[in-house]
DNA sequence: TTGTAGGCGTTATCAG
DNA sequence: CTGATAACGCCTACAA
């Protein structure tokens, strides 16, 4: 049988108040009476059980990571960075899977509330609608919400998101180093950052003097078969172009494999330029040029918000992580 | 104020015992009671308190889920199919990602034990030594432990593995069927799975009536660059060959690479095979023939002996699924 | 079939 | 600074 705050309470002559006490340190315990109740606590190898805890403080030290799909690389990083930062901090983290339709989020999220979580992060600006149009966050004005790319108004709402007009403008301006002028972008999805990244390329052109017309981005369904489908579209257009930007590595990956269909040369005739850095992007031939959206500094610095917010400390309500572009053979 | 079970036994007139009754289902409560709670129940939504249960218990609906790290898009695939039919069973699961050394796996355990978990899910061969130099599997007989792809010998432990003989089996036959002979394998981890699929190249070799000679196998780090590495070693070597076996995709895929490099043209020259199925091996070119080890599959079998399991059925302790070779472009 | 009462392990309040 | 004692919400003998 595991030791309770009784027993340690009597091996140490002492309340289990006073046991209680040392365990949360609480500073009116004399300096003797804790040493003596540390040793015990040692000595019997005391664990204080969470169940009780929880019953009393309504809140676990677990936080939820709420995600449309965890095999998507990007939150697949994210995860794993959060998940290993909120360890260290005794944290555990339980992993949702919600797949992005919005009663399913709802329903984990009170799920999760329910069980007593002190914090939830969700990954991606797909819970944009989900919070906007409920009353969620307000509900519960004692738990932290935190995002990763994207930015919602509330009380206990925390971002941090990554600079997508930067991101862009690295790719517009290496590009011009690069000598292209003729630069499209391929839109692989409507989501939030979708958007901004799409309207930042725009942005991006438009700063350096270049033709920004809505013309030259191109929308597709995201993966592999989008990326050729951009590229077979993209011919067909008769737009003249001589770089693409895609905003992601496996749309650029099907992208890539089209041009050479078409008998163009990447990066010589072409430069194409990705999105994410994943694994994906280091392996195709040419390697992709891509933007790093640091997936782990997003994860710990999420997870040091969360640890001042917890401690009652004051905190920025919106972080903003600086991308990089990483250059391979594609341009 | 959240009601509990009294505000319910006082709002149907009747205990509090009754309540807990009708919300364990016991068969000792008359009709009429029973519609009255449950009545009540809806009406004022009340949803028992987990902690309160995990006081009596000492258990909550949650599992543990570990993996080296999640961002192995192997493991990510076979959590997300665990975690999803856990959700329906109404389990949460805190991910884990332990990093793979012993001490750390050994830490994480110790936990999710501490706080109660239901089960643990291990996916990979790489917990085989954790439990193996551990006695924590007989220390802890009332808790199932689930491992994919690694046995272990233990009243509370279950096990789904993929038939890695039968994968090499296919791999020998299709290259057979399409005229090839002189095969080699690349071994990319000293894993245990990782030595089983090495033998049961050999196995299949042999079984095949060809040569099968520990020289056609060659050992090296496993991604992109040990792929590269592979192959000038293999030229090096002056064996013959007209087709590679890769134990995984991202090493067939930098193989794949330098036999163009080397001139060698992937089918025509050389077959290759690549392992595990993951999005890369659809969007390298020529597109990956390769293993897929039915982690969807994988997932869901281990949860549903979970279930079995938890209900106090009599169930297999151990299942093997079988691997699909998934013809493409490389051979 | 139903109710009473005690216990699960902590924390918090209130005296002392 | 320390010790009783009452919650916290549910489950389970034991009684009725």
């Amino acid at each position: 049988m595991k030791p309770s705050i009784y027993d340690i309470a009597r091996e140490a002559n002492v309340s289990s108040a006073t046991v209680s006490r040392v365990l949360n340190n609480k500073p009116s315990v004399s300096a003797h009476t804790r040493n003596k109740v540390e040793e015990v606590i040692k000595r019997l190898n005391f664990q204080p059980n969470p169940f009780a805890r929880a019953l009393v403080s309504k809140r676990i030290p677990t936080v939820g990571i709420m995600s449309i799909d965890v095999r998507i690389p990007h939150y697949a990083s994210t995860a794993f960075a959060m998940e290993r930062e909120l360890f260290k901090l005794g944290y555990n983290s339980v992993l949702c899977n919600t797949g992005g339709d919005y009663d399913s989020n709802l329903k984990y999220l009170h799920i999760l509330i329910e069980k007593g979580i002190s914090g939830v992060m969700c990954l991606g600006s797909v819970f944009r609608d989900t919070f906007w149009n409920t009353s969620i966050l307000s509900e519960f004005p004692d738990i932290p919400f935190f995002f990763s790319n994207c930015v919602l108004q509330s009380d206990n709402a925390y971002s941090v998101i990554i600079d997508e007009r930067k991101a862009l403008k690295l790719c517009v301006s290496h590009l011009i180093e690069k000598g292209h002028s003729q630069i499209l972008y391929v839109k692989d999805t409507e989501s939030y950052s979708g958007i901004l990244k799409a309207s930042s390329f725009l942005h991006a052109m438009e700063a350096k003097g270049l033709c920004h017309d809505k013309e030259n981005i191109f929308t597709v369904n995201r993966g592999f078969d989008g990326g050729t489908d951009a590229v077979d579209r993209i011919i067909n257009s008769k737009i003249p172009f001589t770089a693409i930007i895609f905003g992601d590595d496996i749309t650029a990956i099907g992208g890539l494999k089209r041009l050479k269909e078409h008998g163009l040369s990447v990066p010589n005739d072409i430069a194409v330029i990705g999105y994410n850095n994943s694994i994906a992007s280091t392996c195709c031939s040419p390697a992709l040029t891509t933007v790093d959206n640091k997936t782990d500094i997003m994860g710990s610095l999420i997870v040091n918000l969360f640890q001042t917010v917890v401690e009652g400390r004051q905190t920025a309500k919106l972080l903003t992580v600086t991308p990089e572009l990483i250059l391979r053979d594609s341009t």
